[in-house]
DNA sequence: TTGGAACCTGGACTTTGTCTAATTGGATTT
DNA sequence: AAATCCAATTAGACAAAGTCCAGGTTCCAA
């Protein structure tokens, strides 16, 4: 998902148009996901969303997630087993992880361009391809 | 690591090589990385060494894993939060992992290179790159 | 033999995410 | 409006993977 000034009704019609019912907690979620330029864990975006005003369960924080993922609304940045975020940004990007904030910005962001990904064997297809270089600062 | 047929005295050497004292139960795990093709989970590497004959605890597997990453003789391949595998080759190189079977491949396995890698931001070096490439049958 | 350092251990604990049974909300029917 | 229905939501119990810790071994050196 990628539209910019995100009203409520906006991204309920988003929703819509990608065949999911537009509860309250999914558009809360959603708008979450999209209020800033950001990689938020399941984690935060719970608290986020809890913040905002609407009571939100953990369990549908990640049955949503979940939903969102299917239907390729947010891709999963998985950075470290126990560091999972989410990208509201699905166009074909990579990822900076910065050990020491761990924050991830995006690799276009720092002026970087990413060519030659591999073939895939016949019969297969990409459930998901995603490149994060963890990084730690000087040597 | 890389050495070809692994007796428990060849393995002790290698140790010795890179800094780290060559217990029985090191020797044991790094004999478990290194006995076949394979990309084993903590999980299982504590079962194979069991196996074997060592009684070995679940925190010295993972305290040995941990020291083997530092020293830099095996990788971690994060598939998913919860799918994380070990690989005893440190060569760059890089993975397909089927969704189906749960496996990992080598992709060199499969007869593909891989080039364009991105170069990094000034000041940063990378502690770990991969590429993971989740597949699904058919479409 | 004693002391100390590194290592190993079992088990409690934490974290992240999943599951389930009960409840809610809101659209549709009567 | 009342009744009905079903997808969506909820709280909280549960599970899996990994971490932590306090005590126990092993081994080497003096």
């Amino acid at each position: 998902m990628n539209l910019e000034p995100s009203t409520r009704e906006s991204v309920a019609e988003m929703l819509r148009t990608r065949g999911i019912t537009p509860t309250h907690q999914r558009i809360e979620i959603a708008l979450v996901l999209l209020e800033k330029r950001w990689h938020p864990s399941a984690d935060q975006i719970l608290a986020a969303v809890n913040v905002r005003c609407a009571e939100t369960s953990k369990a549908t924080v990640y049955n949503t997630l979940k939903l969102f993922l299917d239907k390729g609304l947010v891709r999963e940045l998985i950075v470290d087993p126990n560091k999972v975020f989410y990208d509201s940004n699905t166009s074909v990007h990579h990822h900076f992880y910065d050990v020491v904030s761990g924050e991830i910005t995006d690799i276009a962001a720092a002026g970087v361009r990413v060519d030659g990904l591999p073939p895939l064997p016949a019969g297969m297809v990409p459930a998901g391809i995603d490149i994060i270089v963890r990084t730690r600062p000087g040597l």
